[in-house]
RNA sequence: GGUGCCAUACCCAAGUGGUAAGGGAACGGUCUGCAAAACCGUGAUUCCCCGGUUCGAAUCCGGGUGGCACCUCCA
């Protein structure tokens, strides 16, 4: 299966084809644990994980690793800006180490909820300080550090392909800077290593070689990609937000550290947009969780199939008709593929050798939808296969249920699982007793065959967005 | 100011030179006392606008218009 991404370097269509045969070393940036992940955040590692199941599906063993940064940087890159950490232990009276348990535990929830493969490893920032001076110091020994009254920082100057990656000239990125320079030779140049502030015991604060203080905010994922992969990477993926400075950063301690390539293949993901305010972020205060679209009756998994509909390099627009209408349709996919899942359960008989027994037909399909994942995770494509197939009447249930059973590896919808009903609109016990009236006495119609007054305590019903379901079983009747 | 991206039906969205996938909503039908669910059917002579290249363009090129992102933290 011929797998082809875009890679950021360079920016085009790229067969893929890692460094060892078979093995992927593969990189994502992951939260950090000041504050509950936003569904925009979460939309990335959708995104990612369908690349990651991609690759599996394709047979290659994937070393996956999403660190947790739970060193709180400096919210800004020049010795301004609060601690994000210390802002979120402040704003809930609890220590900096609380507080990253917290949301670290919280996104593994919003992780297992939507159903995303666990990484090969979960590295913490904080459990890898040594691995990041080793990396300071072996920049400081190559000469491309400088020290200011601040912290240790990397000359940019000295990395001639500084700009390369993110396809800037560094004349026009340094005239147009928003930074302050501070005692920095230039703007682009960054912090390795911060010094704690004179007479200031901050929250978090290690022992180096240089004094007391904190690691720069790129040199975490340098060193943990380093221990846990290696010098090289096959894929790193992150947020297009990330391209400009963090990656650009990266890229340069680490190829200056190390004198090898980064990252062969560098995947960015689009971001989710609101309809009203553009970009989702948290520092522009209102944001949605997870939490948030599980509350109003949505599961976690009408959010995943919600990310499907749209490419990974596209932005995506979310509003509640949007992920509404999402999880109509998917829901509406699960009813309909119910029997097909049935179907081939009923006659499947232990383990199949993978494509062999395939008919032609399935083949066939087969083929499109290894197409699909192989045009740069073509997910949506992917999907809309999913749904036609569901529906393709030339092949039998259990064969559109076989394909279908084995397409969800990369779907993750979890389609053999039967998707809990969302919960039941609250009803306040005045309103209960209004609705239940109106239900007796419709049920009272019924059984006397008045169809008319029937209908007419129906749409009386309707008005308070009231549905009443009639079954053999007997009437029932649900807020919406 | 610098850099880059996007623009396809009511909504979401695939398509990147060969004659517009898929889903949701809506409408019509079957079923049902009526509804709900399910199933069937109906949708762009056209892809923001204007030029150009080509036998052929939503797809390539040029120029507009509109929206967005990055250049401070951010997925």
């Amino acid at each position: 299966m011929k797998i082809t991404l875009h890679n950021t370097l360079g920016r085009k269509l790229q067969e893929f084809k890692p460094l060892k045969p078979g093995v992927v070393g593969m990189y994502c940036c992951g939260p950090t644990v000041y504050h509950y992940a936003h569904i925009g955040n979460l939309r990335t590692y959708v995104n990612e994980d369908f690349l990651r199941r991609t690759l599996e599906y394709a047979g290659y063993e994937v070393n996956h690793v999403v660190n947790i940064t739970d060193v709180g940087h400096l919210t800004s890159d020049s010795d301004q800006g609060d601690d994000k950490m210390e802002k979120g232990a402040a704003r809930e009276g609890r220590t900096v180490w609380e507080i990253a348990e917290h949301y670290t535990q919280a996104f593994f929830q919003d992780w297992k909820r939507l159903n995303l493969v666990q990484p090969k490893a979960w590295p913490r920032a904080t459990g890898y300080i040594s691995q990041q001076i080793e990396l300071v110091q072996i920049l400081e020994t190559k000469g491309f550090t400088y020290r200011t009254a601040d912290g240790i920082y990397f000359d940019t100057e000295k990395f001639a392909r500084y700009g390369d990656f993110a396809g800037i000239k560094l004349d026009d990125l340094r005239a147009g800077a928003r930074v302050e320079l501070g005692d920095k030779k230039s703007p682009t140049d960054f912090a390795l290593w911060k010094f704690s502030p004179e007479g200031v015991q901050r929250a978090m604060e290690w022992e180096s070689p240089w004094g007391i203080g904190f690691p720069g905010w790129h040199a975490e994922c340098s060193a943990m990609s380093n221990s846990l992969i290696g010098p090289t990477l096959d894929i790193h993926c992150g947020g297009t937000d990330h391209i400009r400075i963090h990656h650009t950063n990266e890229i340069a301690q680490s190829e200056c550290a190390h004198g090898q390539p980064f990252a062969r293949y560098w995947v960015h993901n689009e971001f989710l947009k609101t309809e009203s305010s553009g970009k989702m972020s948290k520092s522009s205060g209102e944001f949605l969780t997870l939490q948030v679209l599980v509350d109003r009756g949505f599961d976690a998994l009408d959010y995943r199939y919600f990310c499907a509909t749209a490419h990974y390099r596209k932005f995506l627009t979310f509003s509640w008709e949007n992920i509404a209408a999402s999880r109509d349709a998917h829901r509406a996919f699960r009813r309909r593929i119910a029997p097909l899942l049935s179907a081939w359960a009923g006659v499947r008989s232990g383990e199949l050798d993978a494509a062999s027994d395939l008919s032609a037909a399935q083949k066939d399909w087969q083929k499109r939808f290894e197409e699909a994942l192989g045009q740069d995770v073509n997910i949506p494509k992917a999907l809309g296969l999913a749904q036609s197939l569901a529906r393709e009447e030339a092949l039998s249930e259990s064969e559109r249920g076989r394909l279908l059973a084995d397409w969800d590896r990369v779907l993750g919808l979890d389609l053999g699982r039967e998707l809990p009903d969302p919960p039941p609109v609250e009803v306040s016990e005045s309103e209960r007793l209004d609705i239940e009236r109106l239900f007796a006495a419709r049920a009272a119609a019924r059984a006397a065959k008045d169809w008319a007054e029937a209908d007419r305590v129906r749409a009386e019903l309707a008005e308070l967005s009231v549905v009443v379901v009639d079954t053999p079983e007997g009437s029932s009747w649900k807020k919406i």
